[in-house]
DNA sequence: TTTTCTTATGAGACCGGTCTCAAATGTGAA
DNA sequence: TTCACATTTGAGACCGGTCTCATAAGAAAA
């Protein structure tokens, strides 16, 4: 590998000699610290402009232990989830003239792991994780500086933490969906789980899938839905084989009449899905997904969502790490921000309800 | 501000003198450099272990001078269209071992220009811009590393730059228009314009903005269309403002009977205004749209849009950018992707065409 | 005028790595 | 056995800043 030509830059000490100053001097103009003469500062600065001067934030961070930077990781920037949270941190980092290192991990652990190493050895002053996977967190707790997690808390890291009201938001949907008398109900997500889930929710660490999922049964048994555990299916993600799971439970005999998904992503896949069986919206299935994209308002019907504060979201957790890193040592934050549902045409009655004539509202 | 306590950090001397060898030699296998006994390396990897070192990437930098990060300045990584193509260049790079430090620009000079000082004050190894306004290149000459383009190409910036063939691409769009019988045909981009546009094309400098338009007014001509300069409105960004220039655009007398969107984030705002106007796509308006957005599909009636290779577009920058950055000095490249356009049922013949009974094709 | 305090400047160590150079050790050929 | 040469290791300079501490200069107080 060859070297690049590596254009011999200006140093302060370069600086100094131009403006006949000690390095020091020249330093504290430079660096913006300690106390130097009008003059003298004078003198420095325009050294520094004739020679085009431009400081070396590696060397200053050396010295000073801190780099000026957070490192974000999240699972997939491509999801607009995602890319409008990390808009929040940017736009807050940079009021505080802090800049953002992005590493995605394809929620993938290995991934994360391997950018987790990769950012402290950058020496980020914080980072701002979003955890792939809730069994193996063992990384997490390594992290030397300030951490906060975003989106999804883990009950065994004590750290800065928001999240959004999933239980209680995924409750209400879906007492939306029962009480449009529907009893078939699916929950879709595209979280993987380790292990078998067999309905004990609470071996599920990472909370927002957890959550999710224990408002999706709340619901369920506040209808006296039994057995709603066995309509979660995992693993939705952006994959061909998940796609033709999709298309596999909406074409089985006891489809759903309603379905719940997780996020934008796979709503967007069950809509093509649902559309591909010949299947109609809300007539056959209604639907409702977290997060409020754009397509959701856009389609025909428009999709009911759970609107999320995924901005605010992104704003926050910037705000509690830099509130930190400043020397904050209240005890960890887990803020929960509130979700509100924006009713759409997406959620009918369901036709099972209307043919037996029942009406349980 | 306090100062965070600072956990003293293992260093090479610690792992030498825990392993009973020189600093030197420590660092040789710790950064895996010239040449060491077996035995030895053993003996230092097991410290390392001990103490649980962890390598200071910035006091590696220090010396090096390459700090093993790119930085990527875009307009908005909300647009679906950025946070695409980051993926593209964040997957390359990690191949790389090279990490992303992202800057949002906000489309903003200013912002940009703040942002290449600190990018190059943090020594990035190379620079990914897509420039915010072409008027203003001063900081881009400027840069001292390695810089890419991503998008936009500057025709007096001769560096490597990749972007789509936009002129055939708007060309093919709007000849599709007009072979429908469209004549009041417009282009709406968000794009906004540094001084007064009156046809002068040549007078704009970002690349993407002006061979649009070239092609665009291109296939009007073709058409004997005259006077399609005033039918270019720019400015179409996401504000309330720009939402009321549209529904004023659309209002009109004389309003389009097709559109032809930069950017799927106009034209999602554009589809909202023409359903608030009461009109019909396509009866009443034809559009077509850049950038095959997730929506675009899912609509009624999905979008006829131009596919651009927008992952493509971020890996082949980071390639480029990292094949610069190995040391290869072959003359700046411009490589033009192709698109190509996704015919939906967006795009009818003109309802005055019908009207009066014309008939081009 | 002399003493004391404040303020401005300079000299040089330091951060945690890399890397050059020389010394020490080992190996094979003469 | 002796010499030439290769390999392994150590000492210390260096990268470009920050920062401590001592000194010099200036101002105020005695």
């Amino acid at each position: 590998m060859k070297r690049a030509p590596k254009a011999p830059s200006i140093t302060v000490s370069d600086v100094a000699r131009e403006a006949k100053v000690s390095k020091a001097t020249a330093a504290r103009v430079l660096g913006g610290y300690g106390r130097v003469s009008k003059t003298v500062r004078a003198a420095v600065l325009e050294a520094a402009k004739a020679l085009d001067y431009r400081p070396n934030e590696l060397a200053r961070s050396m010295t000073t232990g801190r780099s000026g930077s957070i490192g974000v990781i999240v699972g997939d920037i491509e999801n607009p989830f995602f890319s409008l949270a990390v808009r929040g941190i940017s736009d807050v980092a940079r009021l505080s003239g802090i800049n953002v290192i992005l590493a995605n991990s394809g929620e993938e652990v290995e991934a994360e792991k391997s950018a987790i190493r990769v950012l402290m050895a950058k020496q980020v002053d914080g980072l701002i994780v979003t955890p792939a996977q809730s069994g193996d967190i063992a990384h997490l707790k390594e992290i030397a500086c300030p951490l906060a997690l975003l989106d999804r808390a883990l009950p065994e890291l004590d750290v800065d933490t928001v999240t959004v009201d999933d239980r209680n938001a995924a409750l209400r949907a879906t007492r939306m969906l029962t009480q449009a008398g529907h009893r078939r109900i699916a929950y879709v997500t595209a979280a993987v789980l380790s292990g078998d889930f067999r309905g004990a929710a609470s071996m599920i660490n990472t909370s927002t899938v957890r959550e999710r999922i224990l408002g999706f049964l709340d619901a369920c048994r506040e209808a006296g839905i039994d057995g709603a555990e066995r309509n979660i299916h995992f693993g939705s993600g952006r994959s061909e084989s998940a796609h033709a799971v999709l298309l596999q439970l909406l074409r089985s005999a006891d489809r759903p009449t309603a379905i719940l998904a997780s996020d934008s992503v796979v709503a967007l896949d069950l809509f093509k899905a649902i559309r591909e069986c010949g299947l109609g919206i809300p007539r056959d299935i209604s639907l409702i997904t977290f997060h409020d994209a754009d397509w959701t308002s856009v389609t025909t019907p428009p999709i009911t969502v759970i609107d999320q504060p995924v901005y605010a979201l992104g704003k926050s957790v910037a705000e509690l790490l830099i509130r930190r890193l400043k020397g904050d040592d209240r005890p960890p934050e887990r803020i929960v921000l509130p979700t509100t549902i924006i009713e759409r045409m997406s959620v009918a009655r369901s036709p099972a309800a209307i043919g037996q004539g029942l009406n349980r509202s």
